[in-house]
DNA sequence: ATAATTAAGGATAAACTTGTCCTTTTATAG
DNA sequence: CTATAAAAGGACAAGTTTATCCTTAATTAT
């Protein structure tokens, strides 16, 4: 469903949602790393990709690392949509560009309705839920 | 959502549904890319996995070629199955191997409904209907 | 029997995803 | 200032998926 980069950088968010708060400064990419059981080098270019989407601030030099911006809302579909794109969300399951309701592939109306749910599951759920599942619950990052 | 390995799996179960009847022998390779435009040296890699799934039958030598099985019922879920496997259909989103509504990760209970319902979906469509989509509606294979 | 046809199967290549390493840039503590 | 710490970025390596090519095996028409 998600690419393998798309999970770590799932994790990476709703980490990073549950130190926001939590801690005054930035959290480093060894802390985030070893909080979602992902390879550090990777995370470090997933890391820039979520920078770049703005979904998240970063400061370089010491005390720098990485922290999900104040007040801002982001939703699970923003950061799929930045790390896999829209595909997922929008596009045909068997690949057709020109696939419609008015031109449809053999599976478009068995799909249509999951891709919507999926969809507006993605768009409607945000990192501070998540981050609240986190904390509330007995619920895990890492295996 | 599936390969691109599946999609061509899918297609091609399609194509072989709708000319299931219409045609006495069977159905060969170049006939089958052509329908659903895939490349045919790969295209014959994922007919060996469907005919030893079972989802096909094959004959070699002249005037061979694969056919779905008379009155086999196949899903599409088989088919996802047979190529895929089924982490799609039972597995975590985030890629947890213990996840589970017990120890859920943070997304779980988002996810459980939507993988259930496609689960459902790919379960319960079959063959034999998706072909009747094919021949009654304004639907396409190919591109 | 022989030639033609077609799937099966092995080896290899191309493309993409995942992952590592090393250098550069930026910021801060001392 | 200088040394240290941290992200940014480029180059490269490993692994997986997608795709091709060629040989072998099986079947049939002649």
């Amino acid at each position: 469903m998600f690419s393998r980069t798309c999970t770590y950088a799932i994790k990476t968010m709703i980490y990073l949602a549950s130190r926001r708060g939590k801690t005054a400064g930035m959290v480093g990419l060894q802390e985030i790393a070893e909080a979602i059981g992902s390879p550090k080098a990777f995370t470090a270019k997933i890391l820039q990709q979520l920078t770049k989407a703005k979904l998240l601030d970063s400061i370089r030099g010491r005390n720098g690392g990485f922290a999900v911006p104040e007040g801002k809302v982001i939703t699970l579909a923003d950061i799929v949509s930045a790390i896999d794109g829209d595909e997922l969300m929008t596009g045909c399951v068997l690949g057709f560009k020109e696939c419609s309701a008015q031109h449809p592939c053999p599976v478009h109306h068995k799909f249509v309705s999951i891709r919507d749910y999926l969809s507006g599951t993605l768009n409607t759920t945000t990192l501070t839920e998540l981050q609240q599942v986190l904390e509330n619950e007995r619920v895990f990052l890492k295996s």
